[in-house]
DNA sequence: GTTTAGGATTCG
């Protein structure tokens, strides 16, 4: 087992053969150069927060890093130091060897390499963590992969796609038909090519040629494409999507032609230019392959143009209709103030919402829009009970609801099992029978749970109640710091339906799930009685109850006047709000504050003009609705302004 | 253990 030195890039000399890690900040796929060898320039960066420019050679292309996209970790062993133009510059030495990870957070730990064996410690694995995670807070390097459905004009971008089928034009371009799982809004340019020069699949070919896209090659890149297999998975860096009207008009010299998009990987290897054949196991093509399905299960339910036209439409919504247009008005609104800021991801690009709904799920977006809507209005009614074994979400129980349980217990227990009660001491708690004092006047048993230091402190005493009703209840819940409503219907004391709180703790009303819970004689809780406090969760195990959450559920409609779509809040609610969904419901003055931050997010009684931009992290997703794909927006990682800290 | 390239848009 050798020893590996890694060196900061700010502590590296020239002259000298090192080991490195790095992120990757710029490179070029390997390339032939004009001499004997393959070529790849890779500069990389780290947490000294210094570069280094790497320039790697090797009569192997496949000896060459395997760099999918920026923000790529990387390994080098063996490159050695020069300098160049008052610059540190790397030059791959004899036996120069590399391992490189996807940069994502979390991430398989399966490095890409030509190396058959490599060692790997801990070590390296902890380096390989803390760079993805210095990448990804610190540097703005990260950009999200554009599809097809949302290329711009004139924008040069790296495609990742699958190869349908190939065909050689002329001597100096090779055409590519390849596809991402989107559809190209704009005309699109047909290289008129022979089908039989076409290699490929021909059913595939007239199936899909309404989602794939002519890539035209060319110069140096031809060669690679060449070499090209149909059905692989592809990055085509630095590809240009061009408006050109030129070609309709020699076609049919009419005058009024629209401008079609052609897609062309230009020669030389500027920007990165070149085309990586991506491994299937990558982060990235599992996405596309997610991408590809969807849209071809669509294509084959319905056939043809029309349906998948709609399918891309579903989350579409009429864009508002005037006043709120991407407008000169529109970009002087952006640069206000924020409403909500953003707990993570600033250095994203912030994505209109027209862009994110052209964009496939799953998918993760800055946007800056205004809240024109919510739902529910009534603010009670967005607090709900959670699961979170079995992720259903129910209503918390109305008072009434409540009450006529209790009153069933109550009724119950007084006549048919023990018309006259007797205190029954067990040794784990006092008995003793009290007077109700509502106007019903019945008699509740209430047993005080025996505690070795504490006595007679009710607000940190334990009970447990029998007979109460829903005000009994309320007024005990002030005195004492933990009640657990009970019954002794059966042999033993044992808890009530589960639409009753099982714990009132601190004012709090606990729930448990009627799916999820197996519920315990309360004698379980005896081995517990001499602990100094009793815990919630603790109190639930025992019980075998699996506690319900309080959360906030919300639907906000979101408009940037690109387009409008409807966003969950919930999961991260309570941090959004800086207020406890379980604390909400029982103090007023937190349902004050939580009214009064709705009104500024969303001013009662105003058109969009009176509305605050809100800067928000939304994410997008699949789900199921029968045999439907619905696509559903959540927002995440996003505060209102001033809680950022809770 | 030589050279190549040494980031920085095409011109089809």
């Amino acid at each position: 087992m050798q020893d590996y030195i890694y060196v900061p890039l700010n502590k590296i000399k020239d002259g000298v053969t090192v080991n490195v890690y790095g992120v990757v900040k710029f490179f070029k796929p390997p390339y032939r150069s004009k001499g004997t060898d393959f070529c790849s320039t890779v500069t990389i960066v780290d947490p000294s927060n210094e570069k280094l420019n790497c320039v790697l050679f090797s009569g192997n292309a496949d000896q060459l890093p395997k760099i999918y996209k920026v923000g790529d970790v990387v390994r080098f062993h063996r490159i050695k130091i020069q300098e160049y133009y008052q610059e540190h510059q790397a030059i791959s030495a004899p036996g120069f060897s590399s391992l490189i990870f996807d940069g994502t957070v979390g991430a398989p730990m399966k490095p890409r390499t030509s190396s058959k064996s490599y060692q790997f410690t801990a070590t390296d694995q902890q380096t390989v963590e803390e760079l993805r995670r210095w990448a990804n807070t610190k540097f703005v390097i990260h950009t999200p992969i554009i599809k097809l459905s949302a290329v711009k004009p004139a924008e040069y971008f790296d495609l990742t796609c699958q190869l349908i089928a190939k065909a050689v034009v002329d001597r100096s371009a090779v055409l590519l038909k390849v596809w991402d799982g989107t559809k190209c809004p704009h005309p699109l340019w047909q290289i008129p090519a022979d089908m039989n020069a076409l290699e490929g699949d021909p059913a595939d070919i007239q199936r899909l040629s309404k989602l794939t896209v002519d890539v035209l090659v060319y110069d140096n890149h031809i060669e690679a494409a060449n070499a090209l297999k149909v059905g692989t998975y592809l990055r085509i860096h630095n590809i240009h999507a061009m408006l050109i009207t030129s070609h309709n008009e020699k076609q049919s010299g009419s005058l009024d032609t629209v401008p079609e998009m052609e897609f062309t990987l230009h020669g030389g290897t500027s920007y990165g230019r070149g085309i990586t054949v991506l491994l299937g196991d990558c982060g990235d093509v599992q996405q596309l392959k997610q991408s590809l399905e969807s849209a071809l299960s669509a294509n084959q339910d319905s056939m043809g143009d029309r349906t998948l036209l709609e399918m891309f439409n579903t989350s579409r919504k009429p864009s508002a209709p005037e006043g709120a247009g991407a407008s000169a008005a529109c970009v002087e609104r952006c640069h206000q103030e924020s409403a909500t800021v953003l707990t993570a991801h600033q250095h994203i690009k912030t994505s209109s919402l027209q862009e994110v709904l052209d964009q496939t799920p799953p998918h993760k977006h800055r946007i800056r829009a205004k809240l024109v809507n919510y739902e529910p209005k009534a603010l009670y009614q967005s607090v709900k009970l959670y699961c979170p074994k079995c992720r259903s979400l129910q209503e918390i129980p109305d008072d009434e609801h409540i009450d006529g349980l209790l009153q069933d217990v109550c009724s119950s227990d007084s006549t048919a099992v023990d018309p006259d009660p007797q205190p029954r001491d067990a040794l784990w708690y006092e008995t003793t029978i009290w007077e109700a004092e509502d106007e019903r006047r019945h008699r509740i048993t209430v047993h005080l749970v025996k505690t070795d230091r504490v006595r007679r402190t009710p607000e940190l005493s334990t009970i447990l109640v029998e007979g109460v009703s829903l005000s009994e209840l309320r007024r005990l819940s002030e005195r004492f710091g933990s009640i657990i409503p009970t019954t002794s219907r059966t042999e033993c004391l044992t808890l009530n339906d589960l639409s009753i709180p099982f714990l009132i703790q601190n004012g709090k009303w606990h729930y448990g799930c009627k799916h999820c819970s197996d519920p315990q004689p309360l004698d379980a809780l005896q081995p517990l009685s001499s602990a100094e406090s009793w815990e919630l969760s603790v109190i639930a195990e025992v019980l075998g109850i699996q506690l319900l959450r309080y959360v906030f559920v919300m639907k906000f409609m979101l408009d940037d006047g690109s387009g409008s779509l409807d966003a969950l809040l919930w999961d991260e609610a309570e941090r959004f709000f800086g207020i406890s969904a379980a604390d909400v419901v029982i103090n007023d003055a937190l349902q004050n504050e939580l009214t009064r931050i709705m009104d500024t997010l969303c001013p009662p009684r105003t058109g969009p003009d009176g509305c605050p931009w809100l800067e928000c992290c939304i994410k997008s997703y699949y789900v199921k609705e029968g045999s439907e794909q619905k696509i559903c927006y959540q927002v995440f990682d996003t505060v209102i302004a001033g809680a950022e800290g809770i």
